[in-house]
Formats: C-alpha cells, sequence, structure tokens
DNA sequence: TCTGGGGTCCTCCCACTA
DNA sequence: TCTGTAGTGGGAGGACCC
C-alpha cells in the first residue's frame, strides 16, 4: 500500500469552479429564466449539453449528453445554443479579480482556475479567508456563484471545491452548497479513499472499466494495488501516477503563463458529407480560422494534423510537417488538403478538423508587417499573408461576419460550431 | 439517447542514424 | 563492409479533461 506523501500544510492549493457557469450567465441576461431549467449546448440533432442549471441537472440532466436526451428528459426545458463571446467576457473580468489575489492563476477553463496562495497570505489571511473572499467577490461584483475547495494540492482542491458545489435546495427553494471546502492533512485521506476511482485525475470511462475488472471501484481499493501491478496494467506513466494519486500525492505545480501547443478548430456537420470537393472548401474555412487564432496569439507551427470522423463514428488523424513556419491559412489548407487526399471519403464524413502544431515561434512585429506592407513585390506567399491579416483587421472592427470567402458566403448558417463543454 | 469542440499527454510503431 | 543495437523523431491513435 502506497504511503501518504509527507506533509506540507503550509502550502495549499486553491481550486475556483463556477456553479454552471453558462446557464448561469444567461439567466444573468434574462432573468426571467431565474429558477426555470436552462440548458446551454448545440440545439441541432447532435448537438450536446454544455451547461445545465441545477433545475435542469435535477432531471438527470448532465453536460456531454446529447441534447436529444436532454429534450426527452426534460422537454419544458429552456434550450439555449448559447453565447460563447458573452461567458468569454464575464470569464476575463473573473480572472482579472483572482489575479488580484495572487498573480499564480491556472486558468483550466472559462470558469476553472487553480491558484497558488502561498504568497498572499499576509494581505489577504488564511487560504480559508482567501476562498471566502473571493467566493464573495465574485457574488457581489459578477452576481454569480462559485464554489470553492482548498487542499495540500491540486487533487484534493479539485475534489474539495466539488464537495462544495450546490446539491440540496434551501429553504427558499434555491440550490446551494458549503461553498468553500477545506479539506485538512489530517483527513485528506479518508476524505480521498471515499471517492470512487472516476473521480481521479485520468481516470475516465476506460480506465474505470479497467480498473472495475481488476475489482478497485474506490480510491481505497485502488490505493491496496502495488505500483508494479498497476505499471504493469496501464504503462509506466499512466501505472505510476495512478499509484501516487491513491495515496493522496499529486506533484502537479499550479503554472500561470503555459503556452498553448496546438491551435485547430474542427466542424460536425448536421447530415454526413460524402463529396470531396465540399471537405475540401470547408477545409480551407477552418484552416483560415486556424491561421486567424495563430496570428492572434502571436504564434507559428510548422506540423498540420488533419482528423476524420466517418459516419459510423470512427475517426482517423494524418499529419504532416512542413519545412518551414506555416503563415497563412491557405498555405495550412494546401496540407490538410494533400493529407485529406490519402483519405477514403466517399462513405460519409461526419467530422472534419484542422489543427497545427508544434507552435512556439513567433509572427512578425506590427512595425515588420509595416515593412512587409511597404515592399514592391512581397512574393505571392507574403502577398497571401498580407491579405489574411487585412482580414483580421476588418473582422476585428466590424464583426466575424464583415468579410467572407465566396465558397463560404453561401452557407453560413448551414451549421454552427457547438459550444465548449462546462461542468 | 447516441454521442461537440478544443485541447493535452502518453504509448506504440517505424524509419533513420550513429 | 555488414550486422546488431540503441537512441531519436515523426506519425498514428487512444484516453482523458473541461
Amino acid at each position: 500500500m502506497a504511503e501518504p506523501a509527507s506533509e506540507r500544510s503550509d502550502v495549499e492549493v486553491v481550486h475556483l469552479d463556477m456553479d454552471a457557469f453558462f446557464a448561469s450567465v444567461e439567466v444573468l441576461s434574462d432573468p426571467t429564466l431565474a429558477g426555470k431549467p436552462v440548458v446551454v449546448g448545440g440545439v441541432g440533432p447532435r448537438g450536446v449539453v454544455a451547461s445545465a442549471s441545477y433545475e435542469a441537472r435535477a432531471f438527470g440532466i448532465r453536460a456531454a449528453m446529447p441534447t436529444v436526451e436532454a429534450r426527452h428528459r426534460c422537454p419544458d426545458a429552456v434550450f439555449i445554443q448559447g453565447h460563447h463571446d458573452v461567458y468569454a467576457e464575464v470569464s476575463e473580468q473573473l480572472f482579472s479579480l483572482l489575479r488580484d489575489v495572487t498573480p499564480i492563476v491556472e486558468p483550466i477553463a472559462l470558469d476553472e482556475a487553480f491558484l497558488d496562495v502561498h504568497g498572499a497570505h499576509r494581505i489577504f489571511g488564511s487560504s480559508f479567508e482567501i476562498a471566502t473572499g473571493l467566493r464573495a467577490r465574485v457574488a457581489d461584483e459578477l452576481s454569480l456563484s462559485c464554489s470553492v475547495g482548498i487542499g495540500r494540492n491540486k487533487l484534493i482542491a479539485k475534489l474539495a471545491s466539488e464537495a462544495a458545489k450546490p446539491r440540496t435546495r434551501d429553504a427558499d427553494g434555491h440550490f446551494a452548497g458549503r461553498g468553500v471546502v477545506r479539506i485538512d492533512p489530517s483527513e485528506e485521506i479518508e476524505f480521498l479513499f471515499a471517492h470512487p476511482v472516476r473521480a481521479l485525475p485520468g481516470v475516465g470511462p476506460r480506465t474505470e472499466e479497467r480498473l472495475r475488472r481488476l475489482g478497485v471501484s474506490t480510491v481505497r481499493d485502488l490505493a491496496v494495488l502495488e505500483e508494479p501491478t498497476l505499471v504493469s496494467h496501464f504503462g509506466n506513466a499512466h501505472g505510476r501516477a495512478l499509484f501516487s494519486l491513491a495515496a493522496g500525492n499529486d506533484a502537479r505545480r499550479v503554472i500561470a503563463d503555459r503556452p498553448a501547443r496546438s491551435i485547430g478548430q474542427e466542424r460536425t456537420f448536421s447530415v454526413d458529407d460524402h463529396n470531396r470537393a465540399s471537405l475540401e472548401s470547408r477545409l480551407r474555412e477552418l484552416s483560415g480560422g486556424v491561421a486567424e487564432r495563430c496570428r492572434a496569439a502571436g504564434t507559428l507551427g510548422r506540423t498540420v494534423q488533419l482528423k476524420v470522423r466517418f459516419g459510423d463514428f470512427s475517426s482517423l488523424t494524418r499529419q504532416r510537417q512542413a519545412d518551414h513556419l506555416l503563415e497563412s491559412g491557405a498555405e495550412i489548407a494546401e496540407m490538410a488538403i494533400a493529407l485529406l487526399d490519402e483519405v477514403e471519403v466517399e462513405g460519409g464524413v461526419r467530422l472534419i478538423g484542422v489543427s497545427v502544431t508544434g507552435l512556439g515561434e513567433q509572427v512578425a512585429t506590427e512595425a515588420e508587417q509595416l515593412d512587409l506592407f511597404a515592399s514592391a513585390d512581397p512574393g505571392p506567399e507574403r502577398a497571401r499573408e498580407e491579405l489574411e491579416i487585412a482580414q483580421d483587421a476588418i473582422r476585428a472592427r466590424f464583426g466575424r461576419g464583415a468579410i467572407e470567402t465566396a465558397a463560404r458566403f453561401g452557407r453560413r448558417d448551414e451549421e454552427r460550431p457547438g459550444p465548449i463543454l462546462e461542468h
């Protein structure tokens, strides 16, 4: 059995998680939704739930559930496609508020973050006082609620915030929880052991099933197994991680600025696409979007990855490395289309996606770009990149629909990307 | 009921090279 | 020169997270 880690109760991690974030923001925008089951997500036939209010959760509706099933469970719920730009704005306000307390804030999603508060105690008090203060500020300044967990490491802090979530209705009929939960090192093991093994990071449906076959369903069961046993079943990295986590050990630090390793876009079609020319056109659109986001992030990559999901839900990926950094959507599209040439698509494609990896190098500075515009003959590649930069500027000023390619113009509203999941 | 979108990390396999 | 081996990097795919 694994030994618990040496205790360093002076170092604590805070995990903050907004409660039903997307749905709550929708209720803020439209107060008539308050108290109703609200479901945010893809509303089409292939959509899934991104966020559900606690009233909707009472019907068994959960994130990642197909919208069709959510409608079946609660036909009277209010279904909303979602407004990602609004959630991003509120999220910016949230993170600004968090960085008032500590600069070491690690964003996990729009609505979730880890905080290293070791440098904040002198000004803001104990971790519990910091967490309580943050919760009050989120309520006062954003009119939203959140749950906060405090623990010796990320694992414990995350489980603690989950324990702080709203679960029961209060006297007014509103869903309420403990709000802030701190797990003292002395009670950590009992707290941890009571969880199903699925609560551990890195344990999804597959690993859960494989563990179940080993007779493991709780963290307590898992902690009985020896490290070599887990390594033999789950490989070196995963096996050792499971062994450590079962003992409450989690060496992951809170990292404030984690650079992106890839940028991509994918799209699921409402009806499977069997036409290669149409798929190539869609790849060009996605590649343009990827290039635009790379430029906005000030980074470039040289590896293009194509992802195809077929009608039977099987999928494949193909990737290729260029001999230079990819600066335009057209270049990315060329490589993606070349990869698509090696794929049999006549059976029907459900989803297609393109991403650029191997990011790191910075794009030209503004001054360098001005020089480029001043050059007499920039060459075809530069000219294409300049054109796309100009398009970025037009979209930034007049909105995303202000300029379109001819191919895209005809089917702008055919399908829309679904929102990012929020739990 | 029938499964989105944007990511990260890990493992395995294979080709290449020293 | 040939062969075996270990290291390395690219590509493919699986699993997971939010």
